[in-house]
DNA sequence: CATGAATGAGGATTCATTCAT
DNA sequence: TATGAATGAATCCTCATTCAT
């Protein structure tokens, strides 16, 4: 977010509005995210959006040309946002069972830290991933995850620390699925059954949990 | 929809007007579940629900108040439900780990089967369970699968087959976190990482991903 | 226009508010007749017909579902009108030159005292009748004026006054262009040529002249 | 467009930016003549005539001042072209009756070929002629075509092939008149009755109609 | 001359809810 | 209980025009 900022004061040998340009849209875009995963795509208000942007709310319609435009920018941003995190991930080091329970770790802890990235894939789910559909750039986003996960498996299986039968997207699916519920069902189960889920230490022991829960399912049965 | 008419003109000694009024109510909360489900609480539109409707729009304010009403009854209906459901499951005479397979199966089916209120817990946690906090009768639901696997997990321990230290209710939240993402999140994660999830071939397999990976879990080291 | 007035606190067995509706749909449709005649479809606004009525911008959304709906029940009235207006004309008895004099001048005298159904005919042509051709009641509406015209012509063919290869549609496309025109095209003929078209006087020339050529047009050439 | 800045650059003694400043009005003139005659003054976009444009939208405020003022340019224009136009008419040889027949299938065919024009046309009337009346160049244009048609009556008295009392503004307004429709009206009229105005065959038969009611008109009862 | 960005006032439309009968 | 009509406060969006560079 702030990289934009920061390049333009810095850069400064291109047109003149243009770095004003971008810092007007990454505001927007801001503010946006957080409504959007605050109310949902129906439940967000262009009004208030505008109200709490530097500008107008003529501004989102000339840089997004309408509600819908700015949420398709607001996905496209913070599924943009995951690869460049997932590529800071070094897992090239560590023996295969370690690299996983650090894969998982890094994945909950993200999803723990960026709630409005869940609640919007929570929101798109509602919409039955009607707009994703029609971003040809986040089809197939080939998330590196996948490519790690296939790479610990191939280690892990060649060194017998890893079933040879685990899919990777299988996998992956449930990783996401264990950390997902943490954060996009927290409210209605904590609710339900009364049980904490937001202290460090709920989250932390919950986090334990799916990592060996993941470790058990990968390891062969005599390991 | 005839059923219901059928049976409370048959069955009742009651006043007529009182048939009725239940045959209007149980309509409007059907649609009212799709529609809910379909698009959300902001999303959903009283005429839209309404039109649907046996009856006319004034019949939603006269029976449940307004909009709000109308969805706190189709929550309480729900939940309602699944506890009705759950009664039916029988798992007494099973060994521990056949009974919580047969459990996890179970959940895993529910959920498939009924997508509208999986889609209603997304709505809710969008709205951060503003409207379950505020239903008394949904607080501590106390939900008869948690007294279940608190069953299952301490016949397990006794007989050596579970580990000792399984939590019932963190064993719930992984096994509704498992199968809760695969109808949630369905429509992303296919697009994203195109795959299927939807044929029934895709669907077992997954469903016994599932299993495994809970049997895993609480199986003693050695075991 | 009055008519469903009138019939509402006569006749009186109907349904309650129904009257009342007929007569606000009535007030709308006088008045956006008024305001599109006056500043064309994309010119009048919606704000200005609702203050004009006797009801709120809502009722227009409520009766007519917007602009456009309201645009095309002002075309559906208007040209209905004329269908109406037409069958009280009777030629039956008089000589066919006569008839087709009467017809003329009560064309040219509708057309005066009708100039927003002119200048919505006009406001049509320049959307390429893009509307009239999606409402199947005004396509081939069949207007009596032509059948009236080819009573005339057969008529006066047998008896000789007129030419036997003169074509109804195409003599009432001349009587239609000739009297169009002193309406439609009045402001910037008079501008540009200097001229009062104006003036009951100038009304009665132009109107005379018009019978003239249509009477010429038509007699055999020794008549 | 290319031809002109060739042609510009080439035999131009003017200073550079003269030229270019009249290719740029030109194009904006041509552009702005389609979208006004389309749809209107009201309809016609700003926005949508600079992107159709060479230039941006600030050069239309420059050049033009403003909406309205590209549309009285656009006026201005169209009028003035016409009257260079009727400069070419020769009718100077020809006896009166195949001179007026001419002046009318001339009329014809340049109303058909400038169906710009005609809405434009059409336009100003649906505004009152509110802007041509301002537009001191365009009152009283005094169209050569008056004074032709002056010159046919007068020399057709003489020859006694045309009445004497045939007042020549009478005469070209139903010229006008029988023309004009065939091109303004053409699209409600077809839909209405269902009858073909576009093909060659229709416009030629319908241009010999308007020829032989104007010269039906002006002939001596007797010729 | 040229361009992208910005603006405020206006304009069409929708929504949950209530009223009259 | 039932229904069509009515309402006002939003809500999304568009337009002609101007500014900064």
């Amino acid at each position: 977010m702030d990289d934009a900022k920061t390049m333009a004061s810095a850069g400064a040998q291109r047109p003149p509005g243009e770095a004003d340009a971008d810092r007007v849209r990454t505001n927007i875009l801001e503010i946006a995210t957080e409504e959007f995963a605050a109310k949902g795509l129906t439940g967000a208000r262009i009004d208030e959006i505008a109200e709490r942007t530097l500008t107008s709310k003529r501004m989102i319609y000339y840089h997004f040309g309408g509600k819908e435009g700015l949420y398709r920018a607001v996905l496209a941003h913070c599924y943009g946002r995951i690869r460049t995190i997932e590529s800071t991930l070094d897992l090239g080091g560590r023996p295969p069972l370690e690299a996983l329970a650090h894969l998982v770790r890094f994945t909950f802890d993200y999803q723990v830290a960026n709630e409005d990235f869940i609640r919007l894939v929570m929101v798109e789910n509602i919409h039955r991933a009607e707009y994703v559909s029609q971003m040809p750039e986040l089809q197939a986003l080939n998330l590196k995850v996948i490519e790690l996960l296939r790479g610990i498996c191939e280690r892990g299986a060649a060194e017998g620390v890893i079933r040879p039968d685990v899919d990777p997207t299988d996998l992956h699916m449930s990783i996401s699925a264990l950390c997902f519920f943490n954060v996009a069902n927290r409210h209605t189960f904590s609710v339900i059954h009364e049980v904490d889920m937001m202290s460090i230490a709920a989250k932390t022991a919950r986090r334990e949990t799916i990592v060996e829960m993941v470790l058990r399912y990968v390891r062969p049965a005599a390991a």
